[in-house]
DNA sequence: CTGTTAGCGCGTTCAG
DNA sequence: CTGAACGCGCTAACAG
């Protein structure tokens, strides 16, 4: 515990480890014996065969104790350990999950989180995995991922936000915040209407009249969910639903800071909006800094999701609070199920949403 | 747009997804032609070769136009995509880097949320690996993560608190908040020294004489030097540095919590804590109610990293800001760099931290 | 008890 | 212009 002085101990700059054995430039990448220990070299070191260190691996019978233990020691002071890659092309069961995302965002890290959670103790490893957020692939890039990892990387998988409903699913897969449509995968979801409802409810309470919704990715059951809460409460208070203040933002910040920029640039422009979900909401409140508009005094917001960064924002945001971890946890569960082939309870789980109070709203025209 | 009352339109249990072809009992998981599919299926169906399939995916020359058609057309209404299993083995370029962890907790999310921007555009793929928290191989994990990816599924990593520093490169590698001693791998950290000095100044200028401390993984710099930071604050004031004060949290909530009990129970306890991360601070917070102690009336809490969850505790945590998603940045560009063989600008870099004040810190003794 | 052999799915020569 | 053959690192049958 004794604290010591290492910083900026740096042992001057040394050779960069980069591609050492220079593979000019992708011409014959020959299988140099790179850094990389095989079982090959393990078994060259030990004397033995290539199987034998497999067996001894596995902990296959088979092997006389001297074997495994000297084959053991080899292993050991080489440092080898089996290739992910290799290992589960060869076998059905990899003892591997996936989190497959579009974008790792707030949203998605914290259903990854929950997953982490759920799997805890299972003995199953973890991975996540987004490709990369390219434009082309927006749409299926979960019928992408899935056909890359699915079968031979992953044993099943969660899907975050997919963008298709006829995922084919050739294994094991849950779905997290699913597509609109006839359900298909198994699925966890939160009470979307009825989150929207207790949010655009609030707004009404304080005495809000014009409204705004910043909507979400048209495709997701969620986003619609939200739209429609948004249309009930406006309804059920008698106000008009005016499609003039209702803007896409798609979920996407960029796309929402645009959409509120339009909606706060209308010559009336509404006292509040409602946007579906904290992302949107959070550029909404850079867009009124920007144009020097108040909140909440002269204009409120209420977000969706209840991501941590929603209290980090000035000012921390009010915002219907959805359990996304506790959805990533429950989404594991069933996944957990399904490879291990028992019939799921239920193959929809909704989860509660509750209202989350802060400070980005306030009644209405305190600006005068 | 239109709102579709589709929620709750399960349509019956139907069949579990589950292991449609059950293979019995692990017994013999022949390799029976699942929902996969293969270059083999889509070369019969297209009546070519495999290898003409596999020039047709990656453009190579030597296919007569109407064939690539026909393949592609093909490739298509099979949905194949490629396994990225299988085409790792065989090149040595996978296009992907991964993102190590030894958990999926806040620091190390936010890690990735900043490799996620760092390799944004690149046309890389982001894989993030967790090996489960095994508690048998909390030492260690490193190596085994790397050992199992690197050469072969990944071209790079970014390795996040690592616990050992001897970690031979076989490749691109960076750690983000490193281990202590000699620098050996190209790191990425934060001011940590500056930044223990700035929570515990803070503490001292509140008029708090008797500061404990909760510190974290000692094998880690970052710990290493709050430590030291949080005993230089307290000489330079004059103050005694007190070793009864001081716990240790190994930056788990759990432990933590343990090590507050403890303080919190000491005779004479302490009026303020430095918690060595955010986690162990929150950790505080809650056994603090536990005992019923009122923060930050009674008792003064500073934190380290300033994860968004930090803002959302009650009350929300005075702590001292690094640039998580900063650091994730750029140690994504420098293992971009690494990757392509250029030369590193540095080798390691070191990020500024600030201090953010929030509700858990006051003066001392209000409690009367 | 140990070594040999045959692929897992794909990319890449090298002959047809 | 196309297809057969080999090997990436590993595991599971089958011989020796």
């Amino acid at each position: 515990m004794e604290p010591d002085p290492l910083r900026d101990h740096v042992v001057g700059p040394g050779p960069v480890v980069g591609t050492d054995d220079g593979t000019p430039d992708g011409h014959l990448p020959l299988p140099s014996p790179r850094g990389r220990v095989t079982m090959q070299q393990v078994a060259a070191e030990a004397g033995v065969s290539i199987s034998t260190v497999s067996k001894v691996l596995n902990a296959r019978y088979g092997v006389s104790t001297a074997t495994v233990d000297h084959v053991t020691r080899v292993i050991e002071r080489l440092g080898y350990e089996a290739s992910l890659v290799a290992r589960s092309l060869r076998n059905r069961r990899t003892n591997v999950v996936g989190v497959l995302v579009m974008d790792f965002e707030p949203f998605s890290t914290e259903v990854l989180k929950g997953v982490s959670d759920g799997i805890h103790g299972s003995g199953y490893e973890l991975i996540a995995y987004s490709a990369g957020g390219h434009v082309e692939a927006r749409v299926g890039w979960e019928r992408r991922s899935l056909s890359r990892l699915m079968g031979s990387l992953v044993d099943g998988a969660v899907l975050v936000t997919p963008t298709v409903t006829d995922v084919q699913a050739d294994g094991p897969v849950v779905a997290v915040d699913p597509h609109t449509g006839p359900a298909g995968l198994p699925s966890v979801a939160a009470d979307n209407l009825q989150g929207a409802r207790l949010g655009v409810e609030h707004l009404i309470g304080l005495g809000h009249t014009r409204i705004g919704m910043i909507t979400g990715r048209s495709d997701l059951l969620s986003a619609q969910q939200r739209h429609q809460g948004y249309c009930e409460a406006l309804v059920a208070a008698g106000l008009p639903v005016d499609g003039a203040l209702v803007r896409s933002g798609g979920f996407d910040p960029e796309i929402a800071r645009e959409a509120a920029r339009e909606l706060l640039s209308h010559p009336s422009p509404p006292t509040a909006v409602f946007a579906a979900n904290d992302l949107s909401a959070l550029a909404t409140l850079e867009v009124a800094t920007e144009l020097g508009l108040d909140v909440p005094r002269q204009l409120s917001v209420v977000g969706f999701d209840d991501i941590p960064e929603s209290a980090l924002a000035d000012p921390p945001l009010t915002t219907v609070q959805q359990p996304i971890r506790q959805m990533g946890r429950e989404a594991a569960q069933m996944l957990l199920a399904l490879i291990s082939g028992e019939e799921l309870p239920h193959r929809h789980r909704t989860l509660t949403t509750s209202f989350r109070p802060r400070a980005s709203t306030a009644p209405p025209g305190q600006a005068s």
